[in-house]
This record gives C-alpha cells, structure tokens and sequence, in this order.
DNA sequence: TATTTGATTAATGTTATACAATTGACATAT
DNA sequence: ATATGTCAATTGTATAACATTAATCAAATA
C-alpha cells in the first residue's frame, strides 16, 4: 500500500479552515466579531504572522471584514457578491473579455431571471421593487446610476435563487462600473420607462411577459453599452 | 472645495495593485516569474510582510503561484477560474445555495452557450471535443467523472465566451464535486449517450438542434443530482 | 452647560531580524 | 551510472518592538 503523501500545506491554510469552518457553522454569525489575533495566536499556537495571514485570507473572500481599534477587529460579514466580482474580474482581464462579452451573458440570464421573480416574488420583494420606481434621484449624477441598476439587482433578489442572485450582481457590478467612469454628460439615461413595466408584469405574476419585457429593455440598452468598447477599450480594466 | 479624502488603504494594497497591472499590462507574462520577495521590498520600499502580503492577495485571486526553492518564486498563471469558483462556494455556503439552484442555472446557460459553441466552435474546438468523446476511460472510477465533466468544459471554450467560459467552468466545479464525493457504485453514469449527438449539432453549425439537445441532456441528468440533495443535505459544502 | 481637547487603551498595521524548510543544481563518492 | 551529500536561492515561520487607528472617558474651556 503507498505511503500516504504529506501535504505541503502552510500553516496559515490550517488556519483559515478552521476559522471558516466556525463561521459556516453558525459559531460565528454575521455581525459578530471573531477572537483579536493574540488570542488566536493563543488558540492555534502558531505565530502572529500566519493567524494575519489566515485573516487576510477570510477577508479576501469576503467572509470577514477587519476594522481596527478598540471593539475593532474581525466582524463576519453577510453574504456579499462584492468578492466575487473583485476575483472575477481579474480573470476576465486576463482572458481579455469585451463589453459585448458580458452584455451577450445579460441578455439570457437576467430575462430568465424577471421570468423567475415573477414566479416568487415575496411581498417584501415587490414593496422593494416598488420602493426602488418611486425614489428616482431626480439629477443625473452617480446616485442616478446607482438607483437605476439597484432594480435590476432587487429582481435577482426576488428570484430566490443565490446563484443567480450572485451572478446578476457581479454582471450589475461590472455595468454600473461602466456607466460610472463615462461623464456624467455621456451617459446615456437609458429606457428608465421599462422598469415601470416590468415591475407590473412581475406583480401580476406574469412570468413570461416579464421575461419578454426584460428582454426587449436590454435589447434596447445593449448597443450603447457596447458602443462604449469602442470609444473606451479595455473599459473593464480597473 | 471639497479636501480629498485620505484612504486608508493599506500598504500591501497598494503593491498588489501595481503588481496586478504589471501583470495585465504583459510586463508579466504568464509563466515568468516576478521578482522574488527581496527584491520587491527593495523596489517598493517596503517590509518584506507587505510585499507577502500582496504577493498572498495576487496567489489567492488565482493570478501567479508560489513555488520554494531556487527557482520557485512567484509565476503568473494563464486564465484560471479556480480562484472564483473557490470564493463563489464560500458566498453560496453563507447563502445556503441548494443543488437545485445550481441545476436552474446551469439549465439556462448551457444550452445557451452549446448554441454559441455551434455558431462558433474553430476546427481546434471540435478537434479537442472529438478528442474527447474518443477516450472514453474504462472503469467508472474519478477519471471517468473528470471526463465526463469535460466535455460541458469544452463547449463552453468553443463558445469563445470569456464570461461564459468562467461561469460554466464554475458550475461544473461544482458538480464534479459533487458526484466525486459518492462512493462509486452510487454514481449514476448519466447520458453518456448524449454528448455525440451533441456533439454532432455543433459540428454542423446546427445551433438550435445543439441548444435543444443539450437541454434535453441537462432535464435527463437534473433530477438524479438534485436527489443528492435529499441524501446528503449540504453537499456544496466543503 | 455644551463643546472641544487631550489622555488612555485595545486593537490592527508595519518594521526588523533571525532562523527553518524546501528544492534545484552540482559535486562527490560508491 | 546511481546514489548521496553539499550548497545556495527562495519562500515559510517566529519573535519582538513600535506605529497607527479609533472608541471612550475625563478634563479644560468658552
């Protein structure tokens, strides 16, 4: 029988584990904070270079966040996409990806997913949604920008599955990225009248004509999307 | 006027992101190496924990990886979507992602992105599914599930998709995972009979045939990996 | 009294130095 | 030739000291 191989794990991976281990469990729950480094160096009798080491990690992956200062330290963070999309995108510049890479990926996934808030959509869901349409920023500014994705994200919220919840943020991320580094002159206040619309189909439980209606309102806003690959390439590239 | 806000960025911060953009720039390459740590700290005038410490962040988001030795060091890797696909279980973990979401997701995508694959595929694409289908191995062992598993890898290279490319990659992480975690004999060998027929509507450009058939391929498959689900209640998780 | 200012202190951030472990390359011995 | 040993480059870990940040509370001041 072969020798079982030793692994060349460092030390800090043991630890990051173990830590990440406690906060899936529930030991550690979202807003609570996590022991101050001496005391896990105390725990994991390992030196304080590989317990920051550990830490790091978890805040890497947005499991944590660290604050310093007394009643600082490590708090564990709700669910965030923000970390995803930060590693995603490093990939994607490495694999040179276009606007109209991401936009193609728009197309079918967010109608599927109106079709599937339609379908699922809680009270709390449309209250929302609803929220969202009646506090339009009344100047074109950043904020503008921020409220007019937000819908987009509140339906992949109310579609109840985390994987598209996910996924249609980091796609969010990325477009509201894009929109934010035009000129606020050059940017293009695109079909605000179609969330209106969809919201209704998506209240009247109407799965597929919400679907279809997201469809055409990204139909409608892709060209000028990818219209900014051309007079900014690489525009992904942060 | 507004003074500008100080960040309170931290130093290694600031060496990854340098770093980073040496990478994408192509002063990196992959397969070279950066400079080893002594080096680093001396260019950016840092200690050496700031300099692991960004080099740390680059390895975890999938960009180099470190080797000891003489001749180890820090190499900058091709296009990986491992480093998202191990952040992205973290979030779903902490979002209490089921396999039935998972499944809901790929059953959208991938006939999706077989259509593109047949619109797209390059002679090299179909070389390499062809490849595929042909080297079938014998046992129902781990080889025989990677194998599997392959060919959903395949057509989503031949979609020439960056986004796509990545996000299947994901999702089939997943499920290869998934169904390597069974003992053997409680794997279901599902549809291996699909895949040439798939295979063949790509080939023939036949996009449509090729989404269709992938979607059927995928409604054979679901139910039996969203059984795990009932057996082993939180199997994503690892 | 209300507000600024300062001191205290708990926590993370940074530096410096030394040593350990890994591993490729080459020399040496058998 | 093949195994063994030595060296050197490079990352991994430990320790100790100091710097910075920020919450809290006390004291000074208008």
């Amino acid at each position: 029988m072969a020798y079982q191989r030793i692994g060349k794990t460092r030390l800090s991976e043991l630890v990051t584990k173990q830590l990440k281990e406690s906060i899936f469990n529930g030991q550690y729950r979202p807003g609570q904070r996590i022991p101050p480094e001496h005391e896990l160096v105390d725990s994991f009798g390992v030196s304080r270079v590989i317990v920051r080491e550990a830490i790091r990690d978890l805040e890497r992956s947005g499991l944590i966040r660290v604050k310093r200062g007394p009643k600082g330290g490590a708090v564990v963070q709700p669910m965030r996409h923000r970390a995803v999309s930060a590693i995603m995108r490093d990939v994607l510049n490495l694999g040179r990806a276009r606007v109209p890479d991401i936009m193609e990926v728009r197309l079918d996934i967010e109608p599927v997913v109106a079709g599937l808030a339609a379908d699922r959509a809680t009270d709390m869901d449309l209250e929302s949604l609803r929220n969202n349409l009646q506090s339009m920023p009344e100047a074109p500014g950043d904020e503008f920008v921020s409220w007019n994705v937000n819908f987009h994200r509140l339906v992949a919220r109310a579609s109840h599955n985390p994987m598209y919840n996910i996924l249609v943020n980091i796609l969010m991320d990325f477009t509201e990225e894009m929109i934010l580094s035009l000129k606020p002159d050059d940017r293009v206040v695109h079909g605000v009248h179609w969330h209106p619309a969809i919201f209704e189909k998506i209240e009247r439980r109407d799965s597929k004509g919400a679907s279809q209606l997201f469809r055409e309102h990204l139909y409608d806003v892709a060209p000028k999307l990818e219209e900014l690959e051309k007079t900014r390439p690489g525009i992904l590239l942060h």
